[in-house]
DNA sequence: ACCTGAACACCGTTCAAGT
DNA sequence: ACCTGAACACCGTTCAAGT
C-alpha cells in the first residue's frame, strides 16, 4: 500500500500537499517559516515564490513590496509578547522591553527592518498600549509618556539591530579587538578623554548596558517636560 | 580635424584623464562622490569599479567588503564636524549632535549603515572625544559619561536612519495618514491609552522631538549611576 | 480578478589566471 | 604583489498575456 490515490481522481499529489490558494496570511506565514529556519536574508520574493510554488510576480497581488512583507513578519513575531502580572511597574516595563528585544535578537536582521519601517500592526499596537499603561501606572505625565514610548522602543530596537548584526558576522572578535586596541592606543595628547575612559567605554555586558539604558531613559522621561503650547503635528497637518 | 592625437604618442586618452593607480583613499573618495550625487544605494562594488575603470574584483585588494566601504564613507563625512566655541555646554552638546544628525540626514541610507557597523575611523573618534569633553564640562560622572556617549550617538543615528528612510519613500504621506487613522480609530475599549493619547503620540516636529530626546537622555545619564563593581568587559576579556 | 512566464536591470564575492 | 575576466549564485520589480 505505497500509494494513497484513493478519493482524489486526478491531480499531481505527493511532494506538495495540494497547492493551496494564495492569500496574504498564507504568504506571511510562509515568510515567517523561512525566516525562522534560515534567517531574514533568505526571505526574498523569489525564494518565497518558490516555496509557494509560483512565480515572484504573483506575490505582488498581496504584498506591495519587500518592506511591507518584513513589517508583516515583524508583527507576527510580536504575537506572544505580554507584560508580566506581578511586581513593580519598572520591573514589568523592563521585562516587557527585554522580551521585545529578545524577540528581535532571535531573528537577526529583523531589528534593522523595524527601524526602517514604521510598524503599525495589531501586535505592535498592543505592545505600545501595554507600555503606555505601565508608564501611566508609574505616574509619568501623559505628554511625556506619549513621546517617551517612542524613545523606549527606538532604543531597544536599535540595540537589537546593532547586537544582532555583530553576532552574525564571523569576525566579531577581530572587530572588537581592533576597537579596543584603537581606544587604548589613542594618544593621551590628542584624545585625553578617550584615553582616560578607554576601559569604561567598553565595560559591562550587553544585559547590564541594556538595563542601565532603560533606567536612564525612564529617569529622563520622568524628568523632562515636553515643550508646551499646541505643538503642531509632525507633518504639519491640522 | 576630428582627431586630436597630437602629443601623446600612444594610449587611448580623452574621456578618462589617464587612469590613476588604485588606492584605498582613491576608492573611498570615488565612493563618496557617487554617494553625494546619486545616494548610497548606488555605491555598489560593481558601480564603483566601473567608475574606476576596472572590474569589481580589483576593489577587494583594498576593501574587505561593502560594509567596510560604507564605514569608510561615513568617517569621511564626519570630517567637518566640530563643537562650537561659545555657549553653555548643553547647547554645544546639542549643537554637535544636531550637526552629526544633519550630516546623516543629508545622505539617506548612511545612517542605517552606521547602526550596523561599529564606526572607528579617525573622525568618529574625534567626535566621541568632543562629546566626552562636553559631558565632562557638564560635570557628568566619568562612568556615566562613558556609557552615555554611546546612548547619545545611538539615539541620533537611529533617528536619522528612521527619518531618512521615510523621507526617501514616495508614499510617506500615505503611510503617515494611515498611521494617524489607525491611532485615532483605535478602540477606546481595547486600547484606552492609545485612544487617549492619539494626538500626543504624533505631535511635535522632528526638531522638537530631537531636542527633547537629547535633553531627556542628558537628564537620564546625569541621574542614573552605572552598576558598581569591576564590571567585566563586554566580551569577557580580561 | 487573479495569476504567471519572461524579461529588465541589476547585485556581492570568489577564483584561476595573468602581469 | 597587484590586478583582472569570467563565473557563480543570486536579487526586486514590471508587464503583457493568459485564465
Amino acid at each position: 500500500m505505497g500509494s494513497d490515490a484513493t478519493d482524489q481522481p486526478r491531480r499531481s499529489r505527493r511532494e506538495r500537499p495540494a497547492k493551496p490558494a494564495l492569500s496574504r496570511d498564507g504568504i506571511v506565514a510562509t515568510a515567517v517559516g523561512i525566516m525562522r529556519s534560515e534567517g531574514l536574508a533568505k526571505v526574498t520574493m523569489r525564494r518565497l515564490a518558490q516555496e509557494l510554488d509560483t512565480g515572484p510576480a504573483s506575490l505582488y497581488v498581496y504584498v506591495a513590496n519587500t518592506a511591507e512583507l518584513h513589517a508583516a513578519i515583524l508583527d507576527e513575531l510580536l504575537e506572544p509578547l505580554r507584560a508580566e502580572d506581578g511586581g513593580d511597574w519598572r520591573e514589568r516595563l523592563e521585562g516587557l522591553l527585554t522580551s521585545y528585544t529578545t524577540t528581535l535578537f532571535a531573528h537577526p536582521g529583523l531589528a534593522r527592518a523595524a527601524l526602517v519601517i514604521q510598524p503599525s500592526g495589531a501586535h505592535y499596537l498592543r505592545l505600545v498600549e501595554s507600555l503606555l499603561a505601565l508608564l501611566d501606572e508609574g505616574g509619568i505625565p501623559p505628554a511625556q509618556a506619549a513621546w517617551g514610548v517612542d524613545l523606549l522602543l527606538q532604543y531597544t530596537t536599535a540595540t537589537a539591530a546593532e547586537q544582532a548584526t555583530r553576532d552574525q558576522s564571523a569576525d566579531t572578535q577581530a572587530v572588537w579587538d581592533s576597537l579596543t586596541d584603537t581606544l587604548h592606543g589613542t594618544s593621551d595628547r590628542t584624545h585625553p578623554h578617550i584615553a582616560d575612559l578607554a576601559t569604561r567605554l567598553v565595560s559591562g555586558t550587553a544585559e547590564q548596558r541594556m538595563s542601565w539604558g532603560i533606567a536612564t531613559l525612564i529617569n529622563g522621561i520622568r524628568a523632562t517636560p515636553v515643550p508646551t503650547g499646541d505643538a503642531p503635528d509632525r507633518r504639519d497637518r491640522v
